[in-house]
RNA sequence: CGCGGGGUGGAGCAGUCUGGUAGCUCGUCGGGCUCAUAACCCGGAGGUCAUAGGUUCAAAUCCUGUCCCCGCACCCA
């Protein structure tokens, strides 16, 4: 029931800041990234900043405005006051340490309206400095659609991560470092990216199992059959130098232009760059004819992982405490000791290697996983609720009607509108079908309608009542209608 | 003309701003190695870069037209 409603409310003069913020963006490349966001919100700005209402009739909930508790502050104003509220300010004087924020990072959706024009305007109207960047990263999609909780289409990282755990047979905390990696690695920045349950058990037995995980088990076992797992003296090999140079500096500039995703190849690099290494030098071979060589090889190894172990931390904690731990040396925690000689002592013992990445039998699981199990899990405690007594079933009216006439709604891709006759009663009913029928599959056909539903507005339309549909595996839908001919408006049980 | 994003080997993507050997991951085929988690390494096959035209010595990349696909309710932040 939509009520037309008319009050006072408080409202912030953004169009004041129309100008100031658009010098701001200018003279700030990096105010707001990625370019094709700023480019948005540049259009956006241009088109007339209007002046936002900031404060609701106090309805009950809500943090109320200072000097008139008749009002309470609308949701999103009060949101951001938070960002800088959390430092402190204005009271506590230490608010100067934590703000402004380097960069505030969030998801393209929220960008325009309020992080790039709503925040700074505020900011500037406090008079108090703006964030350098601004982020509005993509999103990542679940099938080809946008991830929400309405769709339930969603995937608890949690869960991935026990599922990975007992599938694998790793450790729960490995289990969720892989989610990290899945997420860093795939962390959508200009261009929307997909998720999907083949692509994250692929990047786990690649990425994680089969070249990280192996890399270092290969790597500590020659350790110990031909050095008796004491880490050589002497200086790392020339190439392993080169690659480890590239992948820091990689790493470090991929971060600087908030390259999640790249940062993360380039750590991932050392360890590819490693088997490769270990290939050609082939330290099985040096080892058959005592070759003086086969130290700085081995060291060579040994320091692709200790860098590995390093770069990968920010993105996966507790696998780097695990490889730290396996080449028996504490983790290293400063960005400068990453790849320096003096971060892998010579003739430290390193442990017997342990599988951190179990592989999965991708064969085993594959048939269940294009079913997509997971995606119904979150729903299924919202379905199947308390079995209810016969007396609430007979609350809903279903009843036979006709459908008369179809046309599609206006500005909707999803809506169809129908007129139905219910034995001599003629409704209109808005229903999601649009997609899935064309208007002439739809008249004189009958079909299933609850007839006692509350009246709703669909785009602007409205609807009395609601048809009944199978709902397929891909969300369309598939129409209930009697089996033959029914009586005009029967009531269906 | 509502706004925005996209169409690149079988799959998913990078490259497009700053024209000049079309790159990566996976799959596939063949080979190698034996230190390792049936893993690792090398090589091959496979591409009208949606499409039509234009600019240019040269176009996936720049310009114009066309076709096709996706997102834009609420909730949450």
């Amino acid at each position: 029931e939509v009520r037309w409603v008319q009050e006072n409310n408080y409202f912030f003069r953004m169009s004041s800041f129309q100008e100031p913020l658009l010098a701001h963006i200018e003279a700030n490349p990096k105010f707001i990234l990625p370019e094709s966001r700023k480019n948005e919100v540049t259009s956006f700005i241009r088109q007339g900043l209007r002046d936002v209402c900031i404060s609701r009739q106090n309805p009950g909930c809500g943090i109320p405005v200072p000097s008139d508790p008749t009002q309470v502050v609308y949701v999103w104003f009060d949101a951001l006051i938070n960002y800088v509220a959390a430092t402190g300010w204005p009271s506590n004087p230490d608010w100067r340490d934590r703000w402004p924020a380097e960069v505030q990072w969030m998801g393209k959706d929220i960008l325009t309206r309020f992080h790039a024009t709503l925040w700074p305007a505020m900011l500037l109207g406090c008079e108090l400095p703006l964030p350098d960047t601004l982020v509005g990263h993509a999103w990542l999609l679940m099938g080809g659609e946008k991830i929400s909780k309405s769709k339930g289409n969603v995937v608890a990282p949690m869960e991935l991560a026990q599922d990975l755990a007992s599938r694998a047979g790793c450790a729960p905390e490995v289990a969720i470092d892989a989610v990290r990696y899945y997420m860093a690695s795939v962390m959508p920045f200009e261009q929307d990216a997909m998720f999907s349950y083949e692509e994250f058990d692929l990047k786990y037995n690649t990425h994680l199992a089969n070249d990280l995980g192996n890399a270092l088990n290969r790597s500590l076992a020659m350790t110990h059959k031909f050095v008796n797992g004491q880490i050589p003296d002497g200086p790392v090999e020339e190439d392993a130098l080169r690659a480890i140079a590239a992948a820091k500096q990689g790493f470090e500039s991929s971060m600087e232009t908030f390259r999640v995703d790249q940062a993360t190849e380039h750590a991932v690099n050392v360890i590819r760059f490693l088997n490769k290494y270990i290939d050609t030098r082939a330290p099985w071979a040096l080892a058959k004819k005592n070759d003086p060589e086969l130290g700085a090889v081995l060291r060579s190894m040994l320091m692709c992982l200790r860098t590995a172990e390093g770069l990968i931390r920010p993105i996966m904690p507790r696998t780097a405490d695990a490889i730290a731990a396996q080449l028996g040396m504490e983790p290293v925690l400063t960005w400068d000791a990453i790849g320096t000689d003096a971060s892998l002592p010579a003739e430290t013992t390193v442990q017997q290697p342990q599988p951190i990445f179990p592989r999965l039998d991708l064969k085993k699981v594959e048939k269940p996983k294009m079913e997509a199990p997971k995606v119904e899990a979150p729903v299924a405690p919202v379905v199947v609720q308390e079995p209810i007594a016969i007396e609430d079933f007979l609350k809903v009216q279903l009843r036979v009607a006709r459908i008369v006439e179809a046309e599609p709604v206006d500005k909707s891709d999803k809506l169809m509108k129908l007129q139905v006759m219910i034995g001599e009663e003629k409704r209109q009913i808005v229903a999601g079908i649009r997609k899935d029928y064309e208007p002439v599959d739809l008249i004189g056909r009958q079909i299933v309608v609850v007839y006692n539903l509350k009246p709703a507005m669909l785009r602007g339309v409205e609807s009395q009542g609601m048809l009944l549909a199978a709902t397929r595996e891909d969300g369309g839908a598939i129409l209930l209608s009697p089996e033959s001919e029914a009586p005009e408006g029967a009531r269906v049980k």
